[in-house]
DNA sequence: GTTTGTGCAAACCATTTGCACGGAT
DNA sequence: ATCCGTGCAAATGGTTTGCACAAAC
C-alpha cells in the first residue's frame, strides 16, 4: 500500500480508494491511463469501488497537483502523475499509442511564442503546456 | 450562397445544409466551431436543419480534407477550415480563447524528435500535427 | 459524533445510429 | 425508380450528481 502522507500533503483524507489509485499509477507499467481503466483494474483486484468514486477521486488529484488530464484524440480523458518535469506527447493517430518526449528548444521557443502574444505562463500550473503530436507510428495496436 | 464545385472535388453531393456548413466556416469570425455552434447558428438563421445532419456533415467534411477537428481542452470537437498550412494553438485553460501561430523552428525540431523514435510522418495526413499551447491569456472571456 | 467520502442509480451532455421520408439524377 | 441525404427520436458512451449509508478523524 502506499504512503498516506501524500494525500494528507495535498489535504485529502487518506480513504482506501485514494490510496489504491494513487498506487496504481505509481506501479503500472502504461503511464496513461482513463478512468475507465483504473475501475476496470480494481475491480478485476476485487476492489469494492465504484466508477462514480473514480471520477471523483481523479478530479481531485488533479486539483490538488497530483496528476495532469490530457485529452489526446479518443473522447475519453487519460491521466498520468505530475512529476513536475513537464514533457510533450507523440501520439499516434492509427493505434493511439502514446509516447512522451522532453526538448528544451521546443520549449523555450514555445514560451517566446506565448509571451510575444500577451500569454501569461504560470509555473504552478499544470496547464501550461500539453503538447502532443499525432502521427502514426510503428507499434502494432 | 457557397461554390458547390469545393464540394464536388471532394466527392460529396452539393446539398443545402453541406453548403450552408461550408460556407459558415468561410465567412464566420470565429475559425473554431463546435457542432452544437453550428447547430445553434443555422437554427438562428432560420434553417431547418437536425443536429445529427451537422455531426453527419462535419464528419465527412473532416474525411474529405476540407477540415480539421481538434479537442483543446473542453468535452467537446471543435472544427476548422484546412487551409493547407499547418499551424499549432495556444489556448488559454481560463477562458478557453485560442489563438493560432507557425513556427517552423519549433515544425522542425518536432519532426526530428518523431523521426529519431521511429515515427512516420505521412504528409497527405491532415492529423500529422496538432500541438496546443495551454495557458492563461490576457483576454477576458 | 461529526464530517467527509463512498456506492449505486439516475441524470447529463456530446455524439452516433436506425429508420422512414424527401429530393436529386 | 433508385440512390443518397435528411430530420427526428432513440441509443450510446463518457462523465456528473443526488442521496442514503459507511468510513475516517
Amino acid at each position: 500500500m502506499h504512503d498516506p502522507k501524500e494525500l494528507k500533503n495535498a489535504g485529502l483524507k487518506a480513504t482506501l480508494p485514494r490510496l489504491k489509485i494513487l498506487e496504481l499509477f505509481e506501479t503500472s507499467e502504461q503511464r496513461h491511463l482513463s478512468a475507465e481503466d483504473i475501475y476496470k483494474i480494481m475491480i478485476t483486484n476485487g476492489e469494492d469501488v465504484g466508477l462514480a468514486t473514480v471520477y471523483r477521486v481523479l478530479t481531485q488529484f488533479e486539483q490538488a497537483g497530483l496528476l495532469v488530464r490530457h485529452h489526446f484524440e479518443s473522447g475519453k480523458a487519460v491521466f498520468e502523475l505530475n512529476e513536475g518535469s513537464h514533457h510533450d506527447h507523440i501520439v499516434c493517430v492509427q493505434c493511439g499509442h502514446v509516447e512522451e518526449f522532453c526538448n528544451e528548444e521546443i520549449e523555450k521557443l514555445q514560451h517566446k511564442v506565448a509571451e510575444d502574444r500577451g500569454f501569461k505562463i504560470h509555473d504552478h500550473s499544470l496547464y501550461i503546456y500539453a503538447d502532443c503530436i499525432k502521427t502514426s507510428c510503428p507499434h502494432k495496436n
